[in-house]
DNA sequence: TACATATTTAAATTCATTACAATTTAATTT
DNA sequence: AAATTAAATTGTAATGAATTTAAATATGTA
């Protein structure tokens, strides 16, 4: 399975012109389920097209939200973080390590009538697992040390 | 009930002190639970307070959150918006009119083991009954013109 | 009153994102 | 093939919310 050639299926899909740009842009979320910033994906990118321009990767992931090719999370604080998984899930922030995990949930029908809901976005925020443990194994250090 | 009152308490139940700018805007924000934005907080106390400074604003707003006073509601593209509802709940916004709705919701817990989950935030996007009223009423007023 | 601490202020800066005009590339027509 | 049109890409400059900084002011306590 080639992520490059993934890409390109799904814009033709879409009927979108599948430039090189945008085929890589794509192929680069899909190989990198990470929640990338725009700054990631341009400075990944920029390594084998030598005039890419940060705009055209706004521009291109832009494009792709329109299309339901990705959508946007807007869970870190300071940059926009995009994600070529569009099924249903939620999304985990570390305070500590910054690291976004994807997380399954179901959630009631909320008391909205007449109201037409288009996105939802689930962002919990905490300590992950890893951080945690690291967490305790310093506390563990210290009580043992003295 | 005064809001003045009410936010004067809450201050000093969390021991923090209750000098005048802090008691003005809690009681703005609880007075006014529309999800105002720091803009708004600024431009209705500066009236009253014409040496205000949007920083102490910013300031205040940090501390409240520190206290869990308040809430960030981060569903705005541009602007950080504040709830002094800290109760669990979603937040919708119209993506006509902007504005932002609270709605009540249940979701299963996450499959995060080992996970500490400090803050939860449930958005979503769409078009309120309002504004979906006045899109069909259009509609209507198209198909009976011609 | 004097002192230390906490709060508030204003200006300057930061930095992700957007706007826009210019340029390049690709597709279509003559 | 040349000419025309449309679409995609680029770079610079502007935007504006949020933060940083340092100075000024207010507050509580001895």
């Amino acid at each position: 399975m080639d992520y490059i050639e993934a890409a390109q299926a799904l814009l033709q899909e879409k009927g979108v012109r599948a430039s090189t740009i945008r085929i890589n842009v794509l192929a680069y979320l899909l190989s990198h389920p990470t929640h990338p910033t725009v700054e990631h994906i341009y400075q990944a990118l920029r390594k084998s097209m030598l005039t890419l321009s940060k705009t055209t990767i706004y521009n291109t992931l832009d494009l792709f939200q329109q299309q339901n090719l990705v959508r946007v999370i807007n869970i870190d604080e300071k940059e926009m973080r995009y994600d070529a998984n569009t099924t249903e899930h939620g999304h985990f922030q570390c305070q500590e390590c910054k690291a976004i995990t994807d997380f399954t949930i179901r959630c009631s029908t909320p008391d909205l009538p007449g109201f037409q809901i288009a996105t939802r976005n689930i962002y919990y925020r905490g300590i992950c697992a890893e951080c945690q443990t690291k967490k305790e194994e310093l506390l563990n250090e210290k009580s043992n040390g003295n």
